[in-house]
DNA sequence: CTAGGTGCAAATAATTTGCAGAGGC
DNA sequence: GCCTCTGCAAATTATTTGCACCTAG
């Protein structure tokens, strides 16, 4: 247990008094990995001052969901439990019924599902619950699977959103390759190469921070998924990948593409970075966006360039896919 | 409130002797709509049997769950809360924190997506939840929306399941027009022909039977969507008649494109409609599937056909697109 | 000094159980 | 007649509250 523990001291957001009791239950409980019940807290924290009565680990328990430290989770088993909110997004549970463990997992893919159906339904969701009931792999084939136990999920999480990023970064790369390889226009050639050599250049980092990230736990590639993602990340450059690829593509309708994978690529990771609470794959996810953006950036004011370029060697018709209606 | 009410008699699948309270019982729930607590159902009772006791209550309701006439929703609010599962499919919940009613949906693919989840975590599924907390529109504006009760459920469901196979229908029906138009084989152009003329048969029979649908309801177009699609359904056949615009299609081609289309469709509506309880919506789900089946047949014969056609004429390669590893 | 935290015991609240009697098959 | 259901009251379980006392700010 190499991870450094959160400082307790700035954890205190919201009212209430430090006390010494108060301190110890949080503490005992902030050290704990998975989902506890508030007899199991109450058990742990008698182990070092066995003085502490249980109403106190009800109400410090009570304080902790206000504070936003803790969460308060609900299993269907009678008793609530609770888990550390501290860098530890929100996300979804498989619980199995038989060795009665829960395990974690996230899909923006549901989310944004459960998100539109929302809207649909003109309901303003402030929390989605999904649980998954059923018998986990370990119970099933009695080996043992490494697990996503609290205190790796912060590091899957970032290992699964750089796997995301990298997956983007390779999908760009090959479109911004393809695309340079195409286009007739120089200046738009030497702009995709310059964004190939970036998503290049930043694939490059991302991998040696992935790489980095193997080194503080050797278990991590093993470690089941915890981050689903479907559509975006991978669908955007291969879709305009595919669009060259078929050809009858102009100048200025590559870069057309381009913008609208960069924009789109933008869009979801800044979406989902904003979404995730504190912690390392939130990083990420906010420079890629970044990164992203400045790619957009440089798209539009080379589409920009192209258009008045072309413009004036006397192609009339600018702006030939907008404000078209799509349907 | 016109709806039959379930054969009591016959809902009683597993053990038990049957009893004038359990009857009763039986009877109070069955005929309530939402989500009933236990002591909801016990103050229920009480009115046209003040002799009967909270313990008979809660006993009734464990034999209902284990017979398969209710299931037990968990809804957090340290009550259990219990639905008629009698000709009404397993669902989620959005649940409104202020009135603390709540309303069903149902979304496939986000039942997809937990599948292929639960595949990659090699977790074996036995019941999946999902519940949306937050603020229902009636809450929020302070009118009120027509609802989704327990009893028109069922005919929401035909409605939807309707919708979804009519836009599938009408997808079908502009693919094959548009592959008839293009085809140069007489008698490829023939089977599209024939298929367009039957998916314009069908789509003419379910509209009507959702005028039909109508009658019984007034309301019933008003009422919010309960099952929600996105890709299958209008998917296949829009990418298929995309793809068809686009040109540079051969015949064989085509008619590949359709058997994909029809395949997908098919296995939609199976897989959709076995999964579903028993409910006016399966019923049209599992008839659909047939209808696909056997567009698919027909289709699957003329490939054949044709390839044998084009073999003996004299084109050398055959089943073009079959057995390459699609990656 | 005083609001808020703490321990203990008692109170709630939902649900289950023991047991004697009633009723279906 | 046997086995199960039923009602009542008592038990159980998770959680909250009242109250006197203690402690941090």
């Amino acid at each position: 247990m190499n991870r450094p523990l959160p400082d307790i001291s700035s954890l205190k957001p919201v009212g209430g008094k430090r006390s010494s009791k108060r301190d110890l239950i949080l503490n005992a409980f902030v050290r704990q990995e998975g989902h506890l019940s508030a007899d199991d807290l109450y058990d742990l924290v008698r182990k070092e001052d066995p003085g502490i009565g249980r109403a106190t680990v009800y109400r410090t328990l009570q304080w902790m969901v206000g504070a936003g430290v803790a969460r308060k989770v609900d299993f269907g088993d009678g008793r609530s439990r609770f888990e550390p909110s501290y860098r530890h997004p929100r996300h979804f549970h498989f619980i199995c019924n038989t060795c009665h463990r829960s395990s974690e997992f996230l899909s923006s893919d549901i989310e944004s599902l459960i998100d539109e159906i929302a809207a649909a339904r003109e309901f303003a969701t402030t929390q989605a619950v999904v649980q998954v009931f059923g018998e986990c792999v370990d119970c099933r084939t009695g080996r043992r699977t490494p697990s996503l136990e609290h205190g790796v999920t912060e590091r899957v999480f970032a290992r699964d959103a750089m796997r995301i990023a990298i997956a983007t970064e390779r999908s760009g790369l090959e479109f911004y390759t393809r695309a340079a390889g195409m286009t007739r226009d120089p200046q738009g050639r030497a702009v995709f190469e310059r964004l190939a050599e970036e998503e290049q250049e930043h694939l490059g980092t991302l991998e040696k921070r992935y790489a980095e990230l193997l080194v503080d736990d050797p278990d991590l590639e093993t470690r089941p998924t915890f981050l689903f993602f479907k559509g975006p990340a991978h669908g955007l450059f291969a879709d305009g990948t595919a669009e060259l690829r078929k050809g009858g593509v102009n100048d200025l309708q590559a870069l057309l593409i381009g913008i609208r994978c960069e924009r789109g690529s933008h869009r979801f990771f800044k979406r989902y970075g904003e979404r995730f609470e504190d912690s390392e794959g939130k990083q990420i996810f906010l420079e890629f966006a970044d990164e992203e953006r400045a790619h957009l950036d440089l798209l539009i004011r080379e589409y920009r360039a192209l258009q008045t370029r072309l413009g004036t060697v006397g192609r009339p018709r600018r702006r030939a896919a907008a404000g078209r209606p799509t349907r």
